[in-house]
DNA sequence: ATGGTCGCTTGGCGA
């Protein structure tokens, strides 16, 4: 099974993207993110015509959005709301396969956090910081567990050295600086996760997914970062066979500036 | 230290 994560930065207008990326990858399960659509206008038949007849879908107005598009049916779908606001940053659902038992799949856009890394100063840091806590609680306090869970998405921190340009460069960067990267830390403690990517691609080595849209090449530098993220949980960590960027898209017309980031279990 | 670019929507916000 080939799970996909992609922030697209509007679905609409990357929708003919989107189709190249499913031709080049065929993925079973595509998660994206920052849709910035209402449901209404979500291209669901076009991408049911592309073979992801079932589709969960949170999205609003001009921000944010989330959805999962599936060959395989989902269930229990469950749309939630964080720190009180319905702004569409998470959609979970069951993915019903046959070959593997349930798994719950949960995808997250977790806030930007502006640019200040001050939540007394900053209000969208304090947001993305109270998130991450509440989704740490959250996590804690949940009693009934599934066995298989994947949890995907724009998580909008780069936790390791590793998944940035210049680690004491960015450290005071929001997005790298250690009260983020302690709080996802927390995040991935407070549940069965492993990172699906770094089990692949050794930790060692640079591995980014978002580039600025803010310079001329992005390539010159390739001053990225790693946002972009899929964890599985400890019961799935032996059936992580596969894990890869799509970096070329960065480079296609019109990018948005994430790339894929793909899984396979078997 | 500053400004650089997108997308949505048509001014300004969020990234």
């Amino acid at each position: 099974m080939k799970i996909s994560t992609w922030n697209i930065n509007s679905v609409r207008l990357r929708l003919s993207s989107l189709a190249q990326i499913i031709r080049d990858i065929c993925p079973d399960v595509i998660c994206l993110q920052e849709t910035k659509v209402t449901n209404e206008l979500f291209p669901s038949k076009e991408l049911s015509a592309l073979g992801y007849p079932y589709q969960a879908v949170a999205g609003m107005k001009s921000y944010n959005g989330v959805a999962i598009l599936s060959r395989l049916p989902l269930t229990k779908i469950i749309v939630r709301d964080w720190c009180k606001k319905a702004d569409c940053r998470h959609i979970s659902a069951i993915i019903q396969d046959t070959t593997f038992s349930p798994i719950e799949l949960h995808n997250f856009y977790i806030p930007a956090g502006g640019d200040t890394p001050n939540p007394i100063e900053n209000e969208k840091f304090a947001h993305k910081l109270a998130f991450l806590k509440e989704v740490t609680e959250w996590q804690k306090s949940r009693t009934k567990k599934t066995k298989n869970m994947v949890l995907v998405g724009d998580l909008n921190i780069a936790p390791l050295p590793s998944d940035v340009w210049s680690h004491k460069q960015l450290l005071k960067v929001v997005s790298h600086t250690p009260i983020e990267t302690e709080a996802l830390k927390q995040l991935q403690i407070s549940g069965p996760w492993v990172d699906a990517v770094r089990k692949i691609i050794p930790p060692q080595k640079n591995l980014f997914t978002w580039w600025s849209y803010r310079s001329k090449d992005w390539t010159k530098n390739n001053r990225g970062r790693r946002l972009d993220h899929i964890w599985v949980s400890e019961s799935l960590k032996q059936n992580v066979s596969d894990a890869n960027v799509y970096q070329d898209t960065r480079s296609w017309e019109r990018p948005s500036d994430h790339i894929p980031v793909t899984i396979t279990l078997s």
